[in-house]
RNA sequence: GGGCGCGUAGCUCAGCUGGUAGAGCACCUGCCUUACAAGCAGGGGGUCGCAGGUUCGAGCCCUGCCGCGCCCACCA
């Protein structure tokens, strides 16, 4: 790097303002061209200082809080960068997963099918027929044909995002780019999952689990969530075996009950304690179940006594276990009623012909049409369990309750028991926790949630999906001589196949034509939750199992920047997986952002209309104005959008612009400006220079605290109120000035505070701080980036003493006040020239402003000035008494 | 129902370990001042959600309410 001696720009050469869309793709080009934001691997002297980024789902449409809280990040990284860190900022995109199947299911109206074969016409449809005859059944398309359109879908949709992240100017480095549904992420998915098969923290099981209808496929509690929705008790006569007792069930789910298999009440209920241990006949089938006591039985709801179904909620299937009761899977996978038997081979039933025939009325039917059917059924007296009249006693009583769903599903989830792939992470709660505690959560009271998701947690992690898009998990299973799969002894691909697919890979010691053969193996059809996968982005960044070496230096991560809703999940699955391979935490720091919510309060989302795009508001006000924006809101606090923020931004950059200018065009009276911070031997100009050390002090505090919210407006205030509106107005007589001592200190000590006040700003302004850097400063300091300079300290103002007075600027500051009041009071302008003054003012007042009179009374245009002592006024507090301001110049003689 | 966060000027938000209420926007008045009228100077405006308590002193600490938001639980 070559230094070069100051220089002063020609205000009249540079563009009266930023133009920003030019700025932004010039110096987006050229960081790019520079490898300005590249991580130096090379490089092991510096600390390195890790982002593990979200990799977004892509799925068209960027949010404004995208834009919010990447910028966020960035500005920390910028920082960090400028502190002299190497850092490691990647980017990649989640792309496999539900999100992208729907997209693409919806976008060309078509469906998978993975039995089906190849049909190669289906790669030349194009992108754009996105208006399929939705009249029409959907395309039924093969595996690989899906998958084919989900990476062009995605692929597309990447390139939207890009152009908005290069606007608004992230400092990522974009050699780290990655795909979550890339070959080296399908590596080190598959690779977690053979380290956690070694180690004995996953296992497979045929048990019934949470399931989406819909999509079909299995569902892990984090992707739960509780639905309000309305409901009705239906009041069921059961009886009783033997006998002709009688009593009445509550239940929200008729059409289970040919799925009944037990009925339960509190042990304490006085109504039913005479029950327990016999049996219950049900209405309509007459299948005999055993009624057994249960803790988890409130007497309060329904009328105390309920069936208990295979399987209509948890609870269920607790009993279900506990009380080691029947199967009687009655929902089938699509969520309509499976074909059953009664009677021989079949459900025992007391009338084994009525109960096939009520059952007949019912297979085959949705969730919603085989209740309303089965109601129907409950009126006939007919279907009496053991005499009485009809079994339903009272038309049904809505109310409303919680149901479960997937989160992006439409149905209500069922229980079924199907063969699920678990990550065990039930027993490792405590020492979750305990990882949790290790990371520091900004805001810290995220934490908690953290903690009480770990600690609340029902379930192990389902790692399986019945999905198509996504990394398949790496397994096999032996058929045996009856060709049916051992799945006690999975085949895990070992690390150096990886990655691999069981559906077309075959595994060691078989050939392709021993699939599906007695003797031979089949591979496992299921993928992973993406959660598998996007848990892993710290070794994603870092290579993990892949380069060590290189993982040794970028793992565990810095910062984790994410929003609050996803602590469950990614930051939950991301914990989680460091524990188990390494025992580890991921990072060191979890930034949570808040939430963009509309000028009315409201969550911005589709459905509502109200989202913001950032794009747009990039070309109406700039993306270094977008970042101010973004830079104004602390982390984990909800904001509202308020298009007033922007303007305010806009004004900074403005300001800074003009500033810039008039600083960088002064010269001392030698005609080249000063770099030396020795020169500043003024005492305004040293006080001012301690308040700035100050400044940055503080400013390098928040930061390291992660509180980028106040250092931007602690540099922004000070920025107008202490330099701008100011010193620079204070001294701008005196740096045009005869006196070569007192002009040299006041032009540099403008430079200083420009050098400073830039490098203060780069993270949130990167554009306009580049530009303007780009004019002198780059060739000054021999670094051709602003983004590449070192943050501003102690280094920067040991040349220069300390002033006599530390409040030698406030005393400037209120004089000058003062007599700008009397001009607003007398209506005349703040140049009118002053040709005599009264100042009152307490008497220790006038000795602290003598130190800093003259330009004091320079910016003023005080000509002759008279001190009144007045002990009645507050220290370091001015009055104008009486002022006589000069006649208004003429038009004509100002030139 | 449990947990967390938030109620401060018309609006958006700061107020550190308790010590005389702040900023920006908006509003009002004035000012073309050779960096900037996309600017500058000056000014008005608040029972700090409510009610108690601790304290010499509470926006800040404690208790209880009210309102808003989020997370979790609630499926008979």
């Amino acid at each position: 790097m070559n230094r070069q001696p100051p220089k002063t720009v020609d205000p009249a050469s540079l563009p009266r303002h930023l133009d920003t869309a030019e700025a932004e793709q010039r110096w987006d080009e050229q960081w790019q061209r520079n490898g300005t934001y590249h991580w130096d691997a090379s490089d092991t002297e510096r600390p390195t200082w890790v982002v593990d980024t979200p990799p977004l789902t892509v799925s068209g449409a960027l949010h404004i809080g995208h834009a919010f809280s990447f910028s966020q990040t960035d500005m920390m990284a910028r920082f960090q960068r400028m502190r002299g860190r190497n850092v490691f900022y990647p980017m990649g995109w989640d792309d496999n997963g539900v999100p992208t199947e729907r997209r693409v299911q919806n976008l060309f109206h078509v469906r998978c099918d993975p039995t089906l074969p190849h049909d190669p016409e289906l790669r030349l449809l194009p992108l754009e027929a996105k208006a399929p005859e939705r009249k029409q059944p959907p395309r039924v398309i093969s595996r690989g044909d899906f998958i084919d359109l989900c990476a062009r879908v995605t692929a597309e949709d990447e390139k939207a995002f890009l152009e908005v992240w290069h606007r608004i100017g992230l400092s990522v480095d974009w050699r780290t780019e990655y795909a979550t549904i890339d070959r080296r992420c399908r590596q080190l998915a598959q690779h977690s999952f053979w380290d956690l098969f070694q180690k004995g923290h996953v296992y497979t099981s045929d048990a019934p689990f949470m399931w989406d209808v819909d999509f079909q496929m299995a569902v892990a509690q984090a992707e739960v969530e509780d639905r309000e929705k309305s409901g009705a008790y239906h009041d069921i006569e059961f009886g009783v075996e033997g006998s002709d007792e009688r009593f009445v069930i509550s239940t929200t789910r008729p059409e289970l009950l040919a799925a009944c298999v037990g009925v339960t009440a509190h042990p304490e209920d006085a109504r039913y304690r005479g029950l327990f241990g016999r049996r219950a006949l049900t209405p309509l089938f007459r299948v005999p179940v055993p009624i057994f006591p249960s803790e988890k039985a409130d007497p309060e709801k329904g009328t105390g006594i309920l069936m208990v179904c295979t399987f209509g909620d948890a609870t269920d299937v607790e009993w279900w276990r506990e009380q080691g009761l029947a199967l009687r899977q009655v929902i089938g996978r699509d969520g309509r009623l499976r074909p059953l038997q009664f009677g021989s081979g079949g459900f025992e039933s007391l009338d084994a012909a009525a109960a096939n025939r009520a059952y007949g009325e019912l297979a085959g039917r949705s969730v919603p049409q085989a209740r309303r059917r089965i109601v129907e059924l409950l009126r006939d007296p007919a279907a009496a369990a053991n005499g009485g009249g009809a079994p339903l006693q009272r038309e049904p009583r809505s109310i409303q309750h919680a149901v479960r769903f997937y989160e992006k599903g439409d149905s209500p989830l069922e229980f079924l028991p199907t063969r699920q792939w678990f990550v065990r992470l039930l027993d490792k709660r405590d020492a979750l926790i305990a990882k949790g505690a290790e990371v520091a959560w900004h805001p810290d009271h995220m934490r908690k949630r953290f903690e009480d998701w770990t600690r609340n947690l029902a379930y192990d992690w389902c790692v399986s999906r019945q999905r198509y898009f996504g990394v398949p998990i790496p397994v096999w299973y032996r058929l045996g001589d009856d060709g049916e799969p051992d799945y006690t002894g999975p085949i895990v691909a070992a690390p150096d196949t990886l990655p691999v697919d069981p559906m077309t890979d075959v595994p060691p010691g078989y050939t392709e034509p021993q699939r599906g053969q007695p003797g031979g193996f089949v591979g496992e059809a299921d993928i992973f939750d993406t959660w598998f996968t996007s848990s892993l982005t710290p070794q994603i960044g870092s290579g993990g199992w892949l380069e060590p070496e290189r993982h040794a230096r970028l793992f565990p991560g810095d910062l984790r920047p994410q929003s609050h809703e996803i602590i469950r999940t990614w930051a939950f699955y991301t914990i989680a997986k460091a524990l188990l391979h390494e025992d580890r935490v991921p990072w060191r720091h979890v930034a949570i952002s808040g939430w963009i919510l509309d000028p009315d309060r409201k969550k911005m989302s589709k459905s509502l209309g109200n989202v913001v795009t950032p794009l747009p508001l990039i070309e109406q006000f700039g993306a270094d104005t977008l970042r101010y924006w973004a830079g104004h809101a602390r982390l984990g606090v909800d904001t509202a959008f308020d298009e007033n923020v922007l303007r305010v931004g806009k004004r900074l950059v403005t300001k800074l612009w003009n500033a810039s200018k008039f600083v960088l065009s002064q010269s001392t009276a030698a005609g080249t400006p000063s770099a030396s911070a020795g020169a500043i031997t003024n005492e305004l100009d040293r006080a001012f220079v301690a308040e700035l050390a100050a400044l940055v002090e503080r400013a390098t505090t928040d930061f390291e605290a992660y509180e980028h919210a106040d250092v931007l407006k602690a540099v922004e205030s000070f920025f107008w109120a202490r330099f701008t509106d100011t010193t620079l107005e204070l001294v701008k007589t005196r740096a045009r000035g005869e006196d070569a001592a007192g002009r040299a200190s006041a032009v540099a000590t403008l430079r200083l505070a420009l050098d400073v006040l830039l490098r203060l700003l780069a993270p949130f302004l990167p554009y306009v701080t580049e530009e303007i850097w780009s004019w002198a400063f780059a060739a000054e300091r021999g670094e051709p980036s602003i983004h590449r300079a070192p943050w501003p300290g102690a280094p920067d103002f040991h040349d220069v003493a300390p002033p006599e007075a530390p409040d030698s600027l406030s005393v400037a500051i209120a004089c000058l006040t003062a007599i700008n009041k009397a001009k607003a009071d007398g209506e005349v302008s703040m140049g009118r020239e002053v040709e005599s003054l009264r100042l009152a003012g307490a008497p220790g007042s006038f000795a602290r402003l003598a130190r800093v009179a003259s330009d004091v009374f320079a910016a003023a245009r005080v000509q002759q000035h008279q001190l009144a002592p007045d002990p009645q006024l507050a220290d370091g507090a001015f009055e104008v008494r009486e002022a006589r301001f000069a006649p208004k110049p003429d038009a004509g003689a100002r030139g």
